[in-house]
RNA sequence: GGCGACGUGGCCGAAUGGCUCAGGCAAGGGCCUGCAAAGCCCUCUAUCCGGGUUCGAUUCCCGGCGUCGCCUCCA
């Protein structure tokens, strides 16, 4: 069974299941005001990695991601660029699927509106205003936190020991605010703003209000497991939480946050970052599987650089898996049987808290030792380590490609290279495997023939 | 000011109270190859500093230095 770091308990335990057989999983999703950071490959790649390798063995990931499409930061870009807000988020969240086809991670089983929910989310608000944990103000309703016990639970922190400090920090809406950790659960509407009525005037809901309604709705009380960046344990998650907590309902049983993507000096991503300056950036420069192999070598609750020169490394190791996937399926052991050691011994790794390095590092030396298997024509050995490496490899989401794709002109080059080589006519093979290089193309040229490749 | 994380070889990055401290990238040598490439074999280099606990610490504790995060919108 898995074990996972838990934030709310700072201890490495297991991932218990509320329904055996099934995770139920919430992740923080984005919200669509912009196109895709790094950092949101991050987080998406993470749980897409953990997502499949749960399903891998065997259980049924109920996983579910919202779409953040009402929010301050919307509605001041559509403000600021004079159109309207709808027209923002479609747009947004039509780039953000195409990022994450194209990174292959799997659309979430559900992945709720936050505009589709308002009207849950009025009914919580009254809910806690009844139970006189929320109070109205001229802007707004606020939660009262001082009316939840265990309020601190993420940040490990008295609620003292947050205002104390932070230097000369301002406190939003406080003219308004009880106390200056209340958080607002519903805005008033200025003129101009997406609005939704409510028993208490028109107005949209605060952030931390969403994911609550959503999560609580999809999944149910005691849902297995919240996720989402280091940044939202506090105040987002902790807010989520203290709204459930208030009601009187179980809120998610395990709590797991990754780390940032970090610039060179590791410091937290800005705008841009390395030589990337979005997700789609990522994608359309690099092998978009270098970015998820780059993320499985590290941890993921380490900062992770990303760049062309780390995910570049990652491309060159990826390529070498690809070889061995080529390789096998060229001496004809591409099956599907695999060594159930090795899978023990990868999911044992897995299985401490996602170690996808040391997991990784079963495949490659699984890889290497496929490799001099088959040089050594020692093919049963290979059809196993083969089949692993791609079971294996299948599980954290990483599709080997064991064919190339390459034109028709470029195979007839190809074979006409093989024809040269065959009459001894080395200066023509030569010419030609240089004309086929500086196209771009990886050329081998081995005893069975030239292989090609990108 | 409060809370927390981190500091591993040329680079990235796991793990670990002792047994030769993964793996990837890069580098060097070799095998193979018409030559390359790919692959395989071999080699190379590390646990920030100072104390302490211990038979023994990179690992645990204390201190220092350095870096970063959260406390405000944020993956």
């Amino acid at each position: 069974m898995l074990k996972l770091y838990d934030t709310a308990t700072r201890m490495v335990r297991p991932l218990e299941l509320r329904e055996p057989g099934t995770v139920s999983l919430y992740v923080c999703g984005p919200t669509v005001y912009g196109p895709p950071h790094l950092g949101h490959g991050k987080s998406t790649l993470v749980y897409d990695i953990l997502r499949r390798y749960l399903e891998s063995t065997g259980l049924v990931v109920r996983h579910v991601s919202n779409i953040t499409d009402i929010e301050d930061k919307i509605i001041e870009r559509a403000e600021r660029e004079g159109r309207p807000w709808q027209e923002i988020t479609t747009k947004c969240e039509a780039v953000w699927w195409q990022a994450m086809d194209a990174m292959d991670v799997l659309r979430p089983t559900d992945t709720p509106h936050a505009t589709d929910y308002v009207d849950e989310m009025v009914a919580m608000i009254g809910d806690l205003i009844a139970n006189e944990s929320a109070y109205l103000t001229d802007d707004g309703i606020y939660m009262s936190v001082r009316s939840v016990e265990g309020y601190g639970l993420l940040a490990h922190q008295r609620l003292e020991d947050m205002l104390s400090g932070g230097g000369d920090r301002e406190v939003v809406g406080a003219e308004n605010k009880r106390d200056p950790a209340d958080f607002a659960l519903w805005k008033f509407t200025k003129p101009g703003e997406p609005s939704w009525p409510s028993p208490w005037g028109d107005g949209r809901p605060g952030w931390h209000s969403e994911c609550v309604v959503m999560s609580l709705s999809l999944l149910g009380e005691n849902f297995d497991l919240h996720a989402g960046g280091n940044d939202l344990k506090f105040p987002h998650h902790e807010n989520e939480r203290a709204q459930a907590v208030a009601l009187g309902k179980v809120f998610a049983n395990h709590w797991m946050h990754h780390a940032f993507v970090v610039d060179a000096e590791g410091e937290k991503l800005s705008k841009s970052l390395g030589n990337f300056t979005n997700l789609l950036d990522l994608v359309d420069t690099m092998d978009p599987r270098s970015y998820r192999l780059l993320l499985l070598q590290s941890h993921y609750r380490s900062p992770v650089q990303v760049n062309t020169d780390t995910v570049g490394a990652a491309e060159r190791a990826l390529a070498g898996l690809d070889t061995f996937a080529r390789r096998a399926s060229a001496a004809g052991v591409s099956g599907d049987i695999v060594d159930d050691e090795l899978v023990a011994a990868f999911r044992e790794r897995m299985d401490d808290d996602l170690d996808t390095a040391s997991a990784m590092a079963i495949v490659f030396d699984a890889a290497r030792r496929g490799n001099a298997a088959i040089d050594a024509a020692d093919l049963d050995q290979a059809a196993v380590l083969a089949g692993s490496v791609h079971a294996l490899c299948a599980a954290v989401g990483l599709k080997l490609k064991a064919v190339a794709d390459v034109p028709a002109d470029v195979l007839a080059k190809a074979a006409a290279l093989d024809q040269a080589r065959a009459a001894r006519d080395f200066a023509v093979a030569d010419a030609l495997r240089a004309e086929l290089q500086a196209d771009g193309w990886l050329v081998e040229t081995t005893k069975a023939g030239t292989t090609i490749r990108r």
